[in-house]
DNA sequence: ACCTAAGTCAAGCGACTGATTTAATTGCGG
DNA sequence: CCGCAATTAAATCAGTCGCTTGACTTAGGT
């Protein structure tokens, strides 16, 4: 599985290396606080280029972050997407949304600083679109979205795509708020990102159950 | 009510100016996208260091921004406190911790760049505490917070405390992403901010309704 | 063994940043 | 009516930014 030289084993090393030092301070500082030049250093590199001749542009660095956890995270949807068989539960479906997150954020150990860093890149204006196309490049979240609308079939399709996104707004923030009290050692109102699953599964089923007022 | 002097007013009035230009730079572009520089140009100032002569730091013209907004809004949270009087029902209590936002941004016309200021703002590690102070200031929303927790005396404080957070979560950022797509001309599943509010409402009531998974 | 191509490094460019300083403008109180 | 103090304007500062350049190092092919 190595690389087939050395010389190309340094170079996806010392990308890694970047991709990390840059999500740590992206998380930390912010990521328009932070320059390239810092990354670069924090990343070990004497060149203070290094992150503009690896990945371009710090759009370009923000994507290259995105897509990393994005494949990792994709390979736990196909697996839970696997386990809910043809579930026709919602609430199995919504598990399927929450958790390849969670279980994500779990197995990236402590701390982590990927939830924040989507945080940031989901509300910033010029960066945005970047997270949403690389989550819609995913065919398993395409495949849970469908099975869980069809759980819920008599769901008028204006609330159908407000409560879905609302439950990303969900998803992406309470990690987010979970993570940064963790970074500060202030109290969590779970004690595992797996009950912090539970937890939004709960709140998001309660939201997509809630019954629709009609306007008046 | 005008100012005592000519001076005075033409100095609020500068004031004034900076601040909605900066508001909408901020939301359109980014808040560390959008240097004092370009905010001075964009008020109309010929000085280009009149935003560092009028509040200090970029965090002190943050704070400036959430606070004007801030007393708008608490003089809403104020008259709805009164309406819901004292009513046992959750719904009324949740009303009033979303039809104050919502209200204030559609009494500010369109378009509006205040919800995705506020979402900038919350996610982002140097300026979230600002905005956490300049909210928690609000005698109100404290009120109407204990009022509706009182609605619903058995729920755990840990998933109170949890979903309080996520309500919180979801009325800033769904309030944003309504405006950003107000502002591209992209399609809405709510109508008007009054529907905004009430789908808000289902959400969150239907959220905080939601029967607690015990850990197992 | 030598050459090519790719990766790394250090230096420097122009542009821009926040902050400070100086000068001109202007309403206000005596 | 005039000097004062506050505000605006303009110029300037040192520092940092992204980006480009050219030299150096080294793996892989011939």
């Amino acid at each position: 599985m190595a690389g087939k030289s050395v010389r190309a084993d340094q170079v996806s090393a010392t990308r890694e290396l970047i991709l990390t030092a840059a999500e740590r301070l992206f998380a930390e500082r912010g990521v328009y606080a932070v320059s390239n030049r810092r990354i670069s250093e924090a990343a070990g590199q004497g060149n203070n280029a290094a992150v503009g001749y690896h990945f371009g542009t710090k759009a370009d660095l923000v994507r290259a972050i995105a897509r990393k956890h994005g494949g990792r995270i994709e390979q736990v949807r196909v697996r839970v997407l696997d386990e809910a068989g043809d579930s026709n539960d919602m609430r199995d479906w919504v598990g399927c949304l929450v958790r390849p997150v969670t279980e994500h954020l779990a197995a990236l150990g402590s701390p982590t600083w990927y939830a924040r860093f989507c945080a940031q890149v989901m509300t910033d204006p010029a960066l945005h679109d970047i997270m949403t196309e690389e989550s819609l490049a995913s065919p398993a979240l395409r495949c849970i979205v469908r099975r869980l609308h069809g759980s819920m079939p008599d769901l008028p399709a204006e609330v159908r795509s407000e409560r879905g996104a609302m439950a990303r707004q969900l998803i992406v923030h309470t990690c987010a708020e979970r993570e940064r009290a963790l970074a500060e050692s202030t109290p969590t109102p779970r004690a595992s990102w797996h009950d912090t699953a539970t937890g939004l599964v709960d709140a998001i089923v309660g939201m997509w159950r809630a019954p629709v007022t009609r306007r008046g």
